[in-house]
DNA sequence: GTGATTGTCAAGCGAATACTTAACTATTCA
DNA sequence: TGAATAGTTAAGTATTCGCTTGACAATCAC
């Protein structure tokens, strides 16, 4: 099993990519499959499956293949993690900040 | 002027590798030099200007030069832009599955 | 059955990437 | 002044990446 730690990287190198951010994008519009989502980014097929093995073993994308047609949708999961990670980031910061803020307005203590 | 629609690819390129990131979660916690960054990294200084000069192209770092000391800071604007975006990715993606749950709530009309 | 469609797999190629080393500049301090 | 410190820059290298081509498998439609 994939801890949700060592996913972020996973789901970062994926988003780290144009073509598979593109991919995502057309997924939040609802389930499609593997040739027509090649068609608009006009790359062939198999760069978009070997694009879909990536977003899969991130939990970006979820696919059932039924026939010859392969359905790919989006997967709640490598969202969440990636949701995670910057909002663990900013309250980190924004934390920082705000302790740096009551001492600049509190000068008077020692 | 960079737009932020072209600012999302260098955001999240930048995030997609894994010392980046560590550079990040580092200035989360506070300022600091460009050697102090490399040292617990275990690479070179070298390496780390590099990786500064993408992060701070991409709006997720601010550094500045005060005698031969550059003190790196995290910056608002480009963990804004991945916020955004993936807001975005994901209220697209939920209004479409609300809309498809009504449809099934509700399949006796046409 | 034949032929068309849809996807899979492996090999290979060129470009991009993350690093290193080494030479250099600028600043601080004794 | 001279030595130590902090960072910069350029060049080189090994690896990874995104893609294509081409051969193949499975399914569908007639």
């Amino acid at each position: 099993m994939l801890s949700q730690q060592e996913n972020i990287h996973g789901v970062f190198h994926s988003l780290g990519d144009p073509t598979r951010r593109a991919i995502v994008e057309q997924l939040s519009k609802g389930p499609i499959s593997v040739s027509r989502l090649a068609f608009p980014l006009e790359i062939t097929v198999a760069a978009v499956v070997q694009h879909l093995q990536v977003l899969e073993k991130s939990g970006l994308v979820r696919t059932e293949k039924v026939g010859r047609v392969r359905t790919c949708r989006m997967e709640s999961g490598g969202l969440l993690v990636a949701e995670q990670w910057m909002n663990d980031l900013r309250s980190a910061w924004e934390t920082r900040l705000d302790r740096l803020g009551d001492l600049l307005s509190e000068p008077e203590e020692k």
